[in-house]
DNA sequence: ATTACAACTGATAATAAATAGCGACAATCT
DNA sequence: AGATTGTCGCTATTTATTATCAGTTGTAAT
């Protein structure tokens, strides 16, 4: 009986004002894997009346539900969310940008022959993974380019701002 | 010659008792990622007066003279630390048991290719990276598979404590 | 050995992220 | 409409970590 009983534990969740806006929220700067604060900011100019508890919770429910993702960025404790669409669903990659913080997805999934690897040298069951690449992106890679172009040939004024 | 001013940066640190006390705890349990609480805890046994600060301020320390290794997984908020010895300096990963916690470490290098095309086709400059694979480990594995067959056939006593 | 100076210590306050508790409200079903 | 109960906003708490600060100690030069 006791297995019965169990069906009850997926508790029916509602379809709140608030829980709207923190999905649309999402879907519109999700690529961007915002931080509570910053959803929280921006829904606030909708609904100056919600309160940042109702966005914790909103989101948990929804990462329990498997609708969005919560990412941690090693060395940062704060966690970081974006929508878990059918797109990147098929869970993807983090490179962090150690210059501007920028977290930008990528899809691959190569790390499946070392799944494979793993469970047969440790017997260690791999369900899933977390990969995160630190170091510079495009941006900053160009920008710092540009700065060292201008100290290097003293550059036609416009260079320093 | 700026290269040699930035000599001062590395502002000299000093042999005091409690951080040869963190070095010793670490290179007794570090292969089993240790929080600070479990640190502290077992210093505390030699030497009672030590404060939990200390040991946040000294492995803080550690970890910028690259002596430990601050690991993060995911989900949990808190810090694991073990000794980068000559061993493990080469940055491994680590297989994360969702049943017991245990935090197992795995050598491998086939990232490598993986920061290739990531640099090519993102232009993204990977300097390192952080993985971490989720799963059930091989004792967990074990342990359930031997409950399982208690459940199958009714056991010999003993199979049920 | 004495001195001097900055790194360090222990105790405690402060911060930051996230959760728990609670009375009131409102989404959903009959 | 009425009942149920998930959710809301508010506030207090918890947890992990850092900041502060007066007193201490490692280290190196005198
Ligand atoms: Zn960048
Ligand atoms: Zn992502
Ligand atoms: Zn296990
Ligand atoms: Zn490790």
């Amino acid at each position: 009986m006791d297995e019965i009983r169990n069906d009850d534990n997926k508790k029916e969740t509602r379809n709140t004002r608030q829980k709207k806006l923190i999905i649309d929220c999402l879907n519109k700067y999700g690529s961007n894997h915002m931080t509570v604060e910053e959803i929280f900011n921006l829904i606030q100019q909708q609904d100056t009346q919600i309160s940042i508890a109702t966005v914790y919770r909103n989101l948990r429910l929804l990462e329990e539900q498997g609708l969005v993702n919560k990412v941690f960025v090693a060395d940062d404790a704060t966690a970081y969310y974006e929508i878990k669409d059918a797109a990147s669903s098929h869970s993807h990659h983090h490179l962090i940008c150690r210059q501007c913080g920028a977290i930008i997805d990528f899809e691959d999934d190569l790390l499946e022959a070392l799944e494979k690897m793993i469970t047969l040298t440790k017997g260690f069951q791999v369900q899933d993974h977390h990969v995160a690449f630190y170091g510079i992106c495009r941006d900053c890679t160009e920008k710092n380019k540009a700065a060292q172009d201008a100290v290097e040939k003293p550059a036609p004024d416009e260079a320093r701002q």
